[in-house]
DNA sequence: GCCTTATTATGAATTATTCATAATAAGTGG
DNA sequence: CCACTTATTATGAATAATTCATAATAAGGC
């Protein structure tokens, strides 16, 4: 995974998100940033190769610690599927979900399947004021589908 | 968590679930398979400690082999919620879904909210073919939320 | 009761992640 | 523009849950 130096205008709206945020804005943020927008769903492994094409030296524990400000601060949505370390998205503000393959293990978006707020309201909550609901789609992709057959 | 000694009738049943699926009945698999009853939702230290009231020196790791294999086999649910070590169930036959506390961690079992097969259906899956759905709750119990106020 | 093969036992290894502490740099006020 | 305060980042070590490889044991069929 290469990096791709983010463009001036990308900079920009991440600098404005982190002020409006009351962070300070760094280069490692900036750099973090543009990298989970370039490949949504990437793991912290993934994001730190492609931020050392603009910090070559950045340790894995620095993005870690990164990730898990803006995270934190909530430009970042963190997906923690069974049998894959954590992954990283920009897309926040909808609460969509995810479909991951049992082959191969990619990740897609699936947008809510029964208008906004799909599954929010459970029959029986056992006296559980239900806050959120993660839903996680498992199935084969196409691409896994036909190497089955 | 103290152990319970399986009552026969208890002990006959799950011989029987074993022997459909083609595995030994071994004290071991009995021993957890009476502990996971009793304690749903049970970790794997608590299955432990539930099952060393009948076999006082099995091993953890042992109590893994055990967990992995029967939930290979079909008799007991893994849950793995983040944050929080894998859970086991004896419920495996409906696919209902879990609502787990953010405050205290605990977990209750929540039946489907939109019939039998919730969220099923996705507008988009990208090519996907959905197999199952896993819908996890967040939301306050009760007893965190009266702490709270 | 033997014998084959499934099952269990166990110590070591693995992986993702966090933690504590030290070093650095962003933004602010002079 | 410089200095200073405090947020941020760097880094090595630690952690926690789980799996693995291999050796020992015991179920169930004959």
């Amino acid at each position: 995974m290469t990096s791709t130096a983010a463009s001036a205008e990308t900079t920009a709206r991440w600098s404005e998100e982190l002020r409006a945020h009351g962070r300070r804005v760094t280069k490692q943020r900036l750099a973090v940033l543009t990298a989970v927008e370039q490949f949504p769903h990437a793991v912290a492994d993934d994001v730190a190769a492609s931020v050392r094409g603009d910090l070559p030296d950045i340790s894995l524990q620095s993005v870690y610690v990164v990730l898990a400000d803006l995270t934190e601060t909530g430009l970042l949505r963190k997906i923690e599927p069974p049998h894959s370390p954590a992954r990283y998205e920009t897309r926040v503000d909808d609460n969509h979900h995810h479909a991951i393959c049992t082959g191969c293990g990619r990740i897609e978006d699936v947008d809510c399947a029964v208008g906004h707020a799909p599954c929010l309201t459970p029959e029986n909550t056992h006296g559980m004021t239900i806050q959120i609901a993660d839903v996680l789609y498992r199935g084969l992709c196409a691409d896994c589908a036909a190497q089955a057959s």
